[in-house]
DNA sequence: TTTAAAATATGATATATGTCATGTTTTCTA
DNA sequence: TAGAAAACATGACATATATCATATTTTAAA
């Protein structure tokens, strides 16, 4: 497995992770200059292909990725096959923090949704700082709590909406958390399998409802690519 | 709200921290004896009854209750009107560990299940040790990596499994994680309700498919005691 | 104890969504 | 560029679950 990741996906990088804009949208802003030269001599930077799982439920991850550029989703397989989606990581966030709390096996699978950069620090490295900065493990705590937060509102949508109107927040979700490209389309390109993955339903009842929004004329399609053509009109979807 | 509290719930109580076993279940076992010396000082004992709610929806909560005794929901209410249990918090446990992270109002309501005796230590006191003790701030952290595992696994289990499954799968889980009663009764008592707003179902539904079990002599009944009478046979329900 | 209210129970019916089947379009690759 | 494979699309039908209606039982209160 490893020495797959050494021979089509590693880059050794000489950036420097001191002078990365990237760690100013995650809990790395938060170590100090001489830690993050650490870091930064330690770190492996790496080019992800679209569709590569980055990581498998039931692997020991023994470190975090600090996502560069690109997004990734994180899914559970369920006992009838389907790969549940439960949170889009993008570029700025950190990927398997759990990781660095638990020695436990990962929980989830992460497979990246499009090309993407990534650093990995290996947990050795970055646990001292975790012990003894604090302002960094309290803006870890701030991120794992706003993490549960957003899972809490998930578990409540999954339980008490309907499946059009839980795609119909998907989209609005994807709008607003991730932006769109200069021709208004979603930026996040997903298939309808993902989002079925996401809202929780079969591949078919994702395309149909697609359809519906298409010819209520709530969304437009050319190809996989999706435009909001009346974000209101999403938000009332019932 | 507090005048309330004041007159009807709250008890001063004389018994300390550092002699008190519950904190053996939670994060605060990490703390040093001096600091649970100061927090004792400063908490306060409050009984509190069946059926009240402990702090709402976009309530400020500033501190953190020890569960002493009793069980309690989190629940958060849906627009359709139905109140989703996403956790259920019982003795021994930390309630409301994320308001000490974030300043943000809380996102769910806590109603007591049972009578509850509860320990509020103030945001205020406590926030200096998780700045200070990185074995407590640690310590609160893999709870909630736990609580967010969890939450990723209720996620799975809303999208891609039956209410018959997932009514199945919440008596397991509160007969494993909470236990039973001398007579085997299921040790936490929830009412048809209570079990639909975990399951996410109709509370008719819910009714129904325990009849179901009944007759299938996966568990008995007396009037709302659930008693499991085959652990297997429910684990396999599909 | 009697009465009222709440919780539990069950039937009848409606409906959203899953499943299966089949066809079309898009994307990939040799 | 052709051919294969994957993704998208839509119809027909099955079914789990919601909703509404109405008993019955349990709990609370007067």
């Amino acid at each position: 497995m490893f020495s797959i990741f050494l021979l089509n996906l590693q880059i050794f990088s000489m950036s420097k992770c001191e002078q990365c804009i990237i760690k100013q949208f995650n809990s790395l802003k938060s170590l100090t200059k001489d830690e993050l030269i650490r870091i930064s001599g330690c770190k492996t930077t790496m080019i992800i292909k679209k569709g590569t799982v980055i990581f498998d439920e039931g692997e020991t991850i023994n470190g975090v990725y600090c996502v560069k550029d690109g997004i990734c989703k994180l899914s559970k397989l369920s006992e009838n096959g389907k790969d549940q989606i439960v949170r889009i990581v993008v570029k700025g966030d950190l990927l398997g923090q759990r990781s660095l709390v638990t020695d436990e096996s990962s929980n989830l699978q992460a497979t990246a949704l499009n090309d993407m950069e990534v650093c990995f620090i290996p947990k050795s490295e970055i646990m001292n700082d975790l012990q003894n900065n604090s302002k960094f493990s309290f803006d870890v705590l701030k991120d794992m709590a706003h993490d549960l937060k957003e899972a809490d509102d998930i578990i409540v949508n999954m339980a008490q909406k309907s499946v059009r109107q839980r795609l119909a927040e998907t989209l609005v979700y994807i709008n607003d958390s991730f932006g769109v490209n200069p021709d208004g389309t979603l930026s996040v390109l997903l298939s309808r399998e993902d989002f079925a993955n996401i809202v929780g339903t079969a591949t078919e009842s994702a395309i149909r409802i697609l359809s519906q929004f298409k010819k209520e004329k709530l969304i437009s399609t050319k190809g996989k690519h999706i435009k909001i053509e009346s974000l209101t009109g999403l938000k009332q979807v019932e």
